[in-house]
DNA sequence: CTATATATGCTCTTGATGAGCATAACTATT
DNA sequence: AATAGTTATGCTCATCAAGAGCATATATAG
């Protein structure tokens, strides 16, 4: 079956190792980002070195703690990218860009707080400053609807298949009975790259040579702060999927420090999915899930009855259940006319 | 940040692509293997050609569809693989497998039936053939309590950090409150792999040079079939997120006919999840969901009153909403004392 | 002591989910 | 044709999770 293929020219590809590190500091979801070769932000990366690394979760272990004094806690593969066009960067790991094709295997590390800078040349950034129509926490982001959907249903409108691509941006803005839903930041990206509403869109046809979309390039300015190569998607893809992942893994607590109060607790969780919650019903949830224990002390703020500071119980070292389809399975006696 | 890094050898890095081939098949979930270099099934999988290929998918598709003739639709990349030691399969897809590095991108493809068999050397077979104890259809499997938990339980008491692995056992095995969670099937093959429980540790440890567990290597030939390399671990994962999957989106469908009967879907998904869901609850759930339409027609079986033809309808190609941990979001209006 | 600002406690309503009884609609048999 | 056996469907109940929002409790700042 496979003996068939024709043996390519394997030794032209190349690893590399992107690392989206992401924390939650001042109500903030921040991540660590460092100056690419152009100067535009880009996400730490690098070279995938075989013969060091047993694994690749090693490999980023070792050159993220190694340069940034940051130990990892949670960490996690999110996809590998190896679409032809990534090469930009090839660069600055190969010295032979021209016939390489560079491959990049993407982690998300969760660190705690920031815990102060150390790394030179390398920074944290607000991700909603990549990400502006993102961020729902105060209301519905104006760029949305006054920018972001005039363009892309007029991109819609200009291609072969507008209803297929009426449909994608429905469902990915929230114009369809399911709402906004705040995982599929990764799609959101995607139709904006596709219609040229990202810088990103226009600096890779360009190099690529490619005829350039017949849109106004000039809205891709107002649409977040670009990144390079496509480092952009990959934070995107990070930050989908640490939004899904809260709903049904207890990685939430990756975040926080030893103690913090419920409405610590709510605020990160806010940052991160990007939208506010229902006070009181957070934390009858938190508490009945039995997540957190109360620690007895409690904190005061600048006014206000003081709030109890909570921490991870133990029983939060397990993972946690999910949720979803509704898949009925039988419960209880396998009497009665089942089947 | 990373021009520090040393510029390692790249060059010594291959990439493979591995597809999953999953369908379901007379109520039976199947994967396509083939024979891997010695006899043992295997995984299809080729080399990735970045000449040839400008996207990892448009390689699966391409090798797979013209190796077998069949038509993918959905596909999805699972993880990539890249710890060392998986580099047994090095023969197959380079001339000089000492230096070589094999990383390889894994990928789940969805087929419809098994539509006849084309490829030669290629086969259906039951996935539950490798993983015996993953179906609970008709009950709870006896060798999980008779011989796997045993055995692990032994592992777990001979290690220097019991306490941690009798967690991670009884969350992996359904032992905790939270029951059998049927998406934890890599979990599931990970402790029975450290524990030496799979035919595959032994192998593994034995090319490695390594010193032998002191387990009982009888055990884990009661365990389901040995597959080539790291490819039933690559399957414990498409099973996994495959069965995760199926409660978020609307995947299912991409298993099914155009046209088949409630109880022909519920088949399905039990075949996948691995048990047996209730009849009533669940018809109810999936008409309510509005993904399927009756046709109008009824088929009649061998006995018994006939049921009522469904087809996919239109709403399905949007995929579904999520659930999970409770993120209670504001929904009505932003009165009251709020926040 | 009063006005404010948070933290918490609770009640109500609605909808989803787990169970299982009751019927309907066919085929195979007496 | 009446009876059994079998699978499809219809429905009712009970329980629980989730969305809303009023009511209190406990501080800080005049």
């Amino acid at each position: 079956m496979n003996d068939a293929d024709p043996k390519p020219d394997l030794n032209s590809v190349t690893v590399g190792l992107n690392a989206v590190l992401a924390t939650v500091d001042d109500d903030t979801p921040k991540v660590l980002s460092i100056k690419g070769h152009d100067g535009t932000p880009a996400i730490p990366y690098g070279a995938f070195d075989p013969v060091e690394h047993r694994t690749f979760e090693i490999g980023v272990r070792n050159w993220v703690e190694r340069q940034t004094s940051l130990k990892l806690g949670y960490i996690e593969q999110l996809y590998t990218f190896g679409d032809k066009g990534r090469e930009a960067p090839a660069a600055l790991l190969t010295n032979d860009p021209s016939t390489t094709r560079i491959i990049s295997v993407g982690y998300l590390a969760l660190a705690r707080s920031p815990a102060e800078d150390r790394a030179q040349n390398s920074e944290w950034r607000t991700w909603y400053e990549f990400f502006p129509w993102e961020d729902w926490r105060a209301s519905e982001p104006t760029l949305i609807g006054e920018t972001i959907l005039p363009a892309l249903d007029d991109w819609a409108g200009r291609g072969e298949t507008p209803t297929l691509r009426a449909e994608r941006i429905a469902l990915a803005f929230g114009r369809t009975s399911l709402g906004w839903e705040e995982e599929r930041a990764l799609d959101r990206y995607e139709l904006m790259y596709e219609a040229g509403l990202v810088h990103e869109a226009w600096r890779d046809r360009r190099a690529a040579g490619l005829k350039l979309p017949s849109a106004d390039q000039s809205l891709s300015d107002v649409t977040g702060t670009t990144m390079a190569s496509d480092h952009r998607r990959i934070l995107a893809t990070a930050i989908g999927r640490l939004r899904g992942k809260l709903k049904y893994r207890a990685v939430i607590f990756q975040l926080m420090a030893d103690q913090f109060t419920l409405l610590d607790l709510q605020k990160a969780v806010e940052a991160i999915v990007g939208f506010s919650l229902h006070k009181q019903n957070f934390r009858r949830s938190v508490e009945q899930s039995g997540l957190v224990t109360k620690t007895g002390a409690s904190v005061q703020q600048s006014s206000g009855r003081p709030a109890a500071l909570f921490k991870v119980s133990d029983a939060a070292r397990l993972d946690r259940a999910m949720k979803g389809l509704t898949i009925p399975r039988v419960k209880r006696s396998p009497s009665a006319k089942q089947s």
